[in-house]
RNA sequence: GGAUCCGUAGCUCAGUUGGUUAGAGCGUUGCAUUGACAUUGCAGAGGUCAGUGGUUCGAGUCCACUCGGAUCCACCA
């Protein structure tokens, strides 16, 4: 059994991965947070997955029943925008293929990548329990998120409300957050001269959108503006349409950008559709969603907004209304794909109610150990500044939203208890109470991941079912994350898990740092620097590639490193892989005539190195214990390296017959300590010890 | 704009509740070695712990500010 893939094999034979929740041990679990399912797995994860499997082998050797649960997330967004660019090298989009092919495409394309994960975790030799493995779009997470929608739904948690969609027109799709880069952008600050009715006085408003102004409904100043206040309850004329419109007063209004007024243009800003709103005002859109002016820009409908735009100078400079330009340098937004600046328009989306979640959650988040303990204060600080979750996205990969309108009564899907609309899985096969007829249609938004990766500590327990899973394993021991996800992820499991099961989610939540470039700059797609994990893998070995990894996991500190740092480190540890296997050639192959078979700790050298060895259990345990693994390897690696090889063993030399049994101790004992660390060349060795169990993998941990 | 983290040897990183001469790996310098060693061993050089001020008998560690780097959230007409 020398190979990596034999050795792998062997343990999943042996069943030695699974949990047992039947068995009379204490249950140790632990949560892999599930990757996004896009395409490979970075070093980011490498590093995760080997701290929880190190933590999974050391705490089997420990004597517990250990549920190492994986999963992959389908990562809605993420995954959509890597497969429709996939798609686009084919000249094929989502729009051209349809909803229900695209998602049999998809679906193609999530197995692929699931067996490159499955070979990865294999090389990796994580030692998850793959039987009960979850994907985010298994029947399972349907049925909870589901239970979820209900609850918030009976609870009256749930309401639709506006909510600012960046448009791309060129994609002709709303795009996210994360699909959109800012640009550093000089653009003008126009400032506009509104007209008062029947005078010649005027309030002046300053924009960076003068071609929005066909669909202004209103000037907003601040409540007892010096200056513009006695305007109130007055009317302007738009100088596009030439439309009256109010002079309403709201708090919102910034006193100091700009000159103190506002324009309202509820269709194109949020701020803007609030103050609309709380004024009863109408929504109107000047540009379109395929970028183009609508048919209120009169002479300049059909135009993009950006020839409009000069349009609409121009216009103003004609009417006279146009006070002044000014610089102005803002970040725009513009869409990572095609680098259209995006169209900011407003649309009726989703929302939950956080509020009370936020409060249930705070009274119970101490019971959580953070490690770094800091994350406390920052994930309460979160929760008492929380403000409403807008769950659904106009996507196509995902739960989708399980509510039914009854076309026929409520065309326009309003939302309501009132309302002629049921949540249900599945197409009602009840009639409409109203109509009597079941022409009932879904909502065509999808969920927002995290509200169902939000759920991952109890609904892959089975919940809303009462499982033995659940009441095992739940809360979970130990959960990992990266720092960056601690509001979208972390706060949102803590919250879910009060809510719906009344049990914080895990009892110790580890932050590790962010592996950046040497610049120290996140590794992205599209700054082209990432490291291939396997390209390290490949060239030095699982083993070496894993215990650089855990140099880097120090709770919540950041590495900066590089292919060339990571290879140095791993070559380090490559060489630590083969002074292992030259300590037990020496040991066990070149084993003298007459060497001594009984233990027996007696010589003054013996008793010195079995101390020293001691004090490393002994360190080596309390620092697994705290998840501090990268102090936990620096300790067996001295030991090993320098105590061990360099003092012991030479001092044997004089003295080797009677040192044998002496040696083979302590070359075993730094082998289960070793194990966690780098499971394929201790496993190696140990099959090839004189004395030994059917795998390294049930020894017990040294005491 | 709000919040948070980081700045320790040439490079990448450790440094537990403040307590002697600040540690590791790689690199570097010298010596040794065919040794169990896809080399390894022994010895050495290298740091005003970003800066300034404060608390303290004592600060890399605690506090304030400044400079530099990063992350998340919110984005302003």
């Amino acid at each position: 059994m020398n190979s990596q893939e034999e050795i792998y094999r062997f343990w999943e034979e042996k069943e030695y991965f699974k949990a047992d929740p039947s068995n009379s041990k204490k249950p140790y679990s632990i949560l892999m947070p599930p990757p996004n399912l896009t395409g490979e797995l970075h070093l980011g994860h490498a590093m995760q997955h080997s701290i929880l499997d190190a933590l999974a082998r050391f705490k089997r050797m420990q004597g517990y029943d250990v549920l190492l649960l994986p999963g992959v997330d389908h990562a809605g967004i993420q995954f959509e925008g890597t497969f429709n660019k996939l798609l686009a090298k084919e000249g094929l989009s989502k729009y051209k293929l349809g909803r229900e092919e695209w998602l049999k495409r998809a679906w193609e394309f999530r197995d692929e990548v699931y067996k490159s994960f499955h070979n990865v975790w294999t090389v990796m030799g994580i030692s998850a329990d793959w039987d009960r493995e979850v994907f985010a779009l298994d029947e399972k997470i349907q049925k909870a998120v589901l239970e979820e929608f209900k609850i918030f739904w009976e609870q009256d948690l749930l309401y639709k409300g506006a909510y600012i969609v960046q448009w791309c027109p060129k994609c002709g799709t709303a795009i996210e957050d994360v699909e959109m880069e800012y640009q550093e952008r000089k653009e003008k600050l126009y400032f506009v001269k509104y007209n008062l009715v029947d005078s010649d006085e005027y309030i002046t408003i300053a924009t960076a959108r003068p071609e929005t102004i066909f669909a202004d409904v209103a000037i907003a100043i601040y409540p007892n503006h010096p200056k513009y206040s006695k305007f109130t309850g007055k009317k302007v004329v738009n100088p596009f349409t030439k439309k009256e419109i109010p002079v309403i007063e709201d708090k919102k209004v910034k006193t100091d950008f700009g000159t103190g007024a506002l324009k309202i243009t509820p269709g194109h800003d949020l701020l803007d559709y609030e103050i609309g709103r709380d004024n009863g005002l109408e929504i109107m859109h000047a540009v379109g969603k395929d970028g183009k002016m609508t048919d209120l820009a009169g002479d300049l409908s059909g135009l993009k907004a950006q020839e409009a735009r000069v349009k609409s100078e121009e216009k103003l400079k004609e009417l006279s209304a146009l006070e002044k330009i000014e610089d102005y340098s803002h970040s725009v937004p513009v869409c990572e794909r095609c680098k259209t600046t995006v169209e900011p328009l407003i649309s009726e989306e989703w929302y939950v109610k956080m509020k009370p979640l936020a409060e249930k959650a705070l009274k119970n988040i101490s019971k959580v150990n953070f490690i770094p303990s800091n994350y406390l204060d920052i994930i309460s600080k979160w929760l008492n500044e929380i403000h409403d979750w807008s769950i659904s996205r106009t996507l196509w990969w995902g739960h989708r939203i399980p509510v039914w309108y009854c076309e026929t009564c409520n065309p326009s899907h309003e939302v309501g208890k009132d309302k002629d609309m049921l949540i249900s899985f599945e197409k009602p096969k009840e009639k409409c109470k109203n109509c009597q007829g079941s022409n009932w249609v879904q909502d065509e938004q999808v969920l927002d991941t995290w509200f169902s990766s939000g759920m991952w500590p109890f609904a892959t327990l089975g919940w809303p079912g009462k499982t033995k899973e659940l009441e095992r394993y739940s809360p979970w021991n130990f959960e990992i994350s990266a720092p960056e996800i601690r509001y979208l992820w972390i706060a949102r499991m803590i919250m879910l898990s009060l809510w719906f099961t009344d049990k914080i989610p895990f009892e110790n939540m580890f932050f590790h740092g962010m592996l950046r470039d040497l610049q120290g700059r996140k590794f992205s797609k599209s700054l082209g620097n990432g490291i291939d994990p396997n390209e390290l893998r490949n060239e030095w070995g699982t083993d070496s590639l894993r215990m650089s990894l855990y140099t880097y996991s120090a709770p919540g500190r950041d590495g900066k490193t590089s292919k060339q740092v990571m290879g140095e480190r791993c070559k380090n540890f490559r060489n630590f892989g083969t002074k292992l296997k030259n300590i037990y050639r020496f040991i066990v192959e070149l084993k003298p005539e007459g060497a001594k078979s009984n233990l027996e700790i007696s010589h003054e050298d013996d008793q010195e190195i079995n101390k020293k060895l001691n004090e490393t259990i002994k360190e080596v345990t309390k620092n697994l214990e705290n998840f501090n693994f990268h102090l936990a390897t620096e300790n067996v690696y001295n030991f090993v390296w320098h105590e061990f090889a360099d003092s012991y063993i030479e001092k044997t030399k004089k003295r080797r017959a009677d040192a044998q049994p002496v040696l083979e101790h302590i070359l075993t004992e730094t082998l289960k300590l070793l194990h966690p660390f780098m499971p394929f060349t201790t496993e190696e060795i140990y099959q090839k010890m004189p004395q030994h169990k059917e795998s390294i993998m049930i020894e017990t941990w040294p005491h």
